[in-house]
DNA sequence: CTCCCCTGCTTTTGATCATATTCTGGTCAA
DNA sequence: TTGACCAGAATATGATCAAAAGCAGGGGAG
């Protein structure tokens, strides 16, 4: 039931509690291994069962949840190799796209890319871990949009998805600051129109963002 | 409520009414464009609305089915961009996780993968397009189970999810008496342990495969 | 006079919720 | 230690509300 005073909402229920969960999986406070529940998840997010059960099954299926065979619900826990699996995946497909993306983008493109950019760095110098992650995510899927690529972008997404927890951790446990930032050569790439140079900036930047993961992460799982 | 009579199912509905739908858009009778409806499902399926709801939630995140903004649910008309992109996305991806399953697979699982292309190869020969698909996707499955490659092997899930339909109707457009059974190379490959033979049997296959998509398709989507 | 578009109603379908039922996991006592 | 019991959580259903699509009838233009 809708209250008189709420605004007469347009996008539905289960997609709003859909990209709340899915901005704390990439950005908030769930943790690698945590479980989650519905009903919990209900109460925070402050929508009903259903909506929380859809949007549960959608980031499930995106990987970005697992079910651990007995009805619950986790944050999946990466191993070595499936670190080394996403790596693969990441190094093959975001280069492409980015080089996709380099013939169509526009000045304001550059413009807002830039801006994104700035504000990364104000994260950085703030310390402020979930706004780095946040423009870190604009930055680059603000760039792949260019790309007329939803096939390849959806992909990209459920790896960052599944990529997401554990690199929040790596980044909160050893903070902002050692961060390099590897967006100005691929700002500078797209001034010059140069697309192989963009794909390799992008390369360097998910090797230098596995790495972390990878130096941080003993011989057991995140 | 669930009838005394009935097998006491250990696993759930929404589980049960995802796999029959996913079979329903990979080998079945749901063609590019057409439209499902949840309640229509619910009365095929013989499910409750919850579950065929969630079935068609981890289905769109999967990209085997799409939103079309008013909030109806189709099977995704690819265009000819998109299925460039799934091309490139499988032939990066499949070789790599074949390669990958070679050096695990055992005599056994050769036996199996033989037994398999036999029923293809029945398939064929009775001009049964849907065992013929089946089989298929058998094959390629079994094989890259064995890389123990999860994400991987999930991602090219989606990839064939997507693919399915239009490949589906290219096949009952054109019989399946004209196709070529490209498994024999990657059997050979198999038994003499060679991973490089393998992918590139496997990448031999995508090609095909993805070339009778394409040469099947004018310049509109399929 | 005929055809088309527009407007209103009817019907189908999706979204959400309350509730009943089943299952899991832990706890307590023998 | 082991068994039954219990609280909590997930599953599944049907009901209810809202929105979109389909349909029909009337008015205007040619």
């Amino acid at each position: 039931l809708r209250q008189s005073g709420e605004t007469p909402t347009k996008v539905p229920s289960h997609e709003i509690t859909y990209c709340r969960l899915r901005d704390m999986i990439l950005f908030g406070q769930l943790t690698p291994g945590q479980a989650v529940t519905i009903q919990g998840l209900a109460a925070t997010l402050e929508a009903g069962l259903t909506p929380v059960r859809e949007a549960i099954r959608r980031l499930t299926a995106e990987g970005a949840l697992a079910l651990q065979g007995n009805r619950r619900v986790m944050v999946p826990v990466l191993s070595r190799s499936q670190i080394d699996e996403l790596a693969f995946a990441r190094l093959t497909i975001e280069p492409k796209i980015a080089q996709m993306a380099a013939t169509h983008i526009t000045p304001a493109d550059v413009a807002k890319l830039t801006r994104i950019d700035d504000e990364i760095d104000e994260a950085i110098a703030a310390g402020d871990v979930g706004a780095y992650l946040r423009g870190n995510f604009r930055f680059h899927f603000a760039l792949y949009d260019r790309a007329d690529a939803p096939i390849l972008t959806a992909l990209t997404h459920t790896l960052w998805l599944r990529f997401g927890p554990s690199l929040r951790v790596v980044c909160g446990r050893f903070g902002t600051l050692n961060l390099p930032d590897r967006h100005e050569e691929a700002l500078a790439a797209l001034r010059a129109g140069n697309a192989e140079a963009l794909a390799r900036a992008v390369e360097d930047d998910i090797v230098q963002g596995v790495d972390q993961i990878r130096l941080s992460l003993g011989t057991a799982g995140i």
